[in-house]
DNA sequence: CGCAGTCATGTCAGCGCAGTCATACTGAAA
DNA sequence: TTTCAGTATGACTGCGCTGACATGACTGCG
């Protein structure tokens, strides 16, 4: 066969090229583009030097089928769960940099033909050293389906049942997340906390609810019933069409920040005032949740921290099959509290607590940082749910105030 | 080397040993598997039962390494340009689905390490057959960057200039979407319409000013100076707080969603009312777009359709180097009218058309297709800022009325 | 001084597939 | 019948790289 064209005129150039001109053999150069050690510093010189000349590329291809190994990382994502400017992917982007790995994004939508084994299935085709794959599994049929597949597996937000060989979890800390939202409305003066939840087959969902009950629990306070949605705006509007005729409801709990836009916005349609007559909390702190009317007091997702901790792990598993695993770190739980919550209106009892004044006072605009030293959210917001200025939304990776021509990561931008 | 391990137990079955299974040469095998022609029905059937027998999976790195082609299209996103449950990125996701491609998708986000030449060269190393790439490619360096570069280019946004050979063009309809919003705005008796921009290195940003700049040149009107955000919710409140002063300003097309709730944020917090005061238009159509509070008149980005024809005619241009590019379609423009626009206050004096009742009226809600005859947004939305029941957001793919346990592509899902 | 251990480099084969070319068989046109 | 274009299959080779192994140079130590 004919050399193939390769980049820019001509043929690519290949290893053995690049060991002519270095006079060196063709295996030094594959030393050095590995960076393995008994390489003397001379003839690495000499080596990068005439790949430099020759603008060479190593051919990934070529590699894989020597080697056997694809240094990529299969990712399956979920409708959108994993995007967003502040999400799991960009944090597994960031994360995989420095690796010497690369990323192969597979996303499936609930209900379509591709499932999440269908997903995995076409990263194994591709051929990818690792996957990393989110909510939901669900039990019988994909749990095994991680253990049957060869390649070690990440699963974000898995509980401790996944933990076969070479499966490692990360993310584990959606309760304390909904722990730390549901406190906060009872430490306003709530006698109670309702709860939108996501979709039951999500453990994300499960996991948050159970945060919630547990805190409930913990607080000796009556469990209202739950209520459900589909992670979207649109349920949280229907559900909040639900909740607005029942006055018993001062505090609500969104198991994300959609719906409890969308939740607010049907207590608003109904009449009901937020937060003065009642309270809303959602959870992942998306960037556009400091500038809602009223801006939504929320809890951060610790993105970034989950995934770089994730996929360190996910590649010593790789690297080392017969290793144990490396333990979890806790991530980060950062509450942010914003305009969205509230003292109950005067009518409303805390079992519990002291009932603080009711009506139209405001919260407090304080970040609260639970089980962590990070502080959040310096610019805090007060005052009733119109007037309050939003905070800047994303304080960790600090809301720099961005001046025309520069886009912070946070900014959502157009796309043609 | 000895025989490298497979999936699941031992060893990998290869295309020789279903050739062997199925008694024919491996020949017939690949020529099977790449669904030549030149093979009977008998031994294809023989040969495809073979390989289900043995679990048989193409490798892939083999097959790019003898045939010089990967099958793999690379993505260059910028920061969070491509996601989103309405984004370019799963349109591109979905389209690829049956052309026998991959995705490879690399980030970037301004200002960071690897830029978008960064990333066009992380892809080319990994060994991409064509590139996608959106916004923005700066005019000097990256433009000739895309013709430099000897795989095929879709570029996503980018002006006529970029029709060298083998880079075709897509989604050149930002003007369009912008003057539908504009149009809309003087239809609602405003004397003239404020812009912000996003950032002008953007031909996003200079295309949707320019259409908004032309529509106001052709019906006569005067064009105030433009402020400039960087397509964040933290710049349009801004934005917001510089325009509140101004009691000229009635009506403001913001350059996306994001920035339009900022604005309005701002302007809710300086006590002008929207739309009473101050209409506020934004473009994309974000999921939130219709559960914000007023509920957001905006612009549908025509993803889905601009990431197929796009995909289609650049892996035309991978397959055929030769043939000329098919030229692209024209996407559908929606406006979708909620609840931000309204006519203007009393005060206010349309130059070209009669003025509107001002203060409290509603706008009729209302979707309109404009060069399209597809319909949009059935449910539409009326009465003033806090009242209207939002429409369904997502209309071309219908707003599904989802129940528990279902989740629809429009909702953001949460992580772990 | 001899030998083991470490470091530095090279030789060679083969990873699994698809391109090229050869070959054989079919049926219709000459 | 011969010819020829079209159809169907196989043999062989090599894509560019890395693993296994060989080998030599050097070091330190008894």
């Amino acid at each position: 066969m004919a050399r193939l064209a390769g980049r820019g005129t001509g043929t690519a150039p290949r290893s053995i090229d690049v060991a002519r001109l270095a006079g060196v053999s063709q295996k030094t150069v594959s030393r050095v583009m590995n960076g393995e050690q008994y390489v003397s510093g001379d003839l690495r010189r000499r080596v990068l030097e005439a790949a430099e000349t020759l603008g060479y590329r190593l051919n990934h291809a070529a590699r894989a089928l020597a080697s056997g190994r694809t240094r990529s990382i299969g990712v399956v994502t979920l409708g959108t769960a994993l995007y967003g400017p502040a999400s799991l992917l960009m944090g597994l982007e960031r994360a995989v940099r420095d690796t010497g790995y690369t990323l192969r994004v597979v996303n499936t939508v609930e209900g379509d033909a591709l499932g999440i084994a269908g997903a995995v299935d076409s990263l194994l085709d591709q051929g990818v050293d690792g996957i990393v794959i989110s909510e939901p599994i669900d039990e019988e049929g994909d749990a095994d389906l991680a253990i049957r597949v060869d390649v070690p597996f990440l699963i974000l937000g898995a509980p401790p049942p996944f933990t076969a060989h070479r499966v490692v979890t990360a993310g584990l800390v959606a309760h304390q997340l909904a722990r730390a939202v549901t406190e906060h409305l009872l430490d306003l003066g709530h006698p109670t906390v309702h709860h939108l939840a996501g979709p039951q087959r999500w453990y994300a969902a499960r996991d948050r609810m159970e945060g919630w009950r547990a805190t409930l629990a913990a607080h000796g306070r009556r469990e209202p019933p739950v209520l459900v949605g589909d992670w979207s705006a649109a349920s949280g509007h229907r559900a909040g069409l639900e909740l607005a005729g029942d006055r018993d409801v001062t505090a609500v709990f969104a198991a994300n920040d959609d719906m409890a836009i969308g939740l607010i916005r049907a207590l608003l349609e109904t009449g009901r005032r937020v937060p003065e007559d009642v309270s809303v909390v959602g959870l992942d702190d998306i960037p556009v949740a400091a500038y809602v009317s009223p801006p939504l007091t929320t809890v951060r997702q610790p993105f970034d921290a989950t995934a770089e901790d994730g996929l360190r792990r996910l590649v010593h598993a790789i690297e080392n099959p017969d290793a144990d695993p490396i333990p979890a770190e806790d991530p980060p739980v950062n509450l942010v509290v914003r305009a969205s919550t509230g003292p109950p209106p005067s009518g409303a009892v805390s079992v519990g607590g002291a009932v603080l004044a009711g009506g139209t006072a405001a919260p407090e605009g304080r970040a609260r940082t639970t089980r962590t030293t990070r502080t959040t959210a310096p610019g805090a917001s007060d005052g009733p749910s119109q007037v309050p200025a939003p905070q800047p939304n994303r304080t960790t990776a600090p809301g720099r105030l961005v001046s025309p021509g520069r886009t912070p990561s946070g900014a959502r931008q157009p796309t043609a």
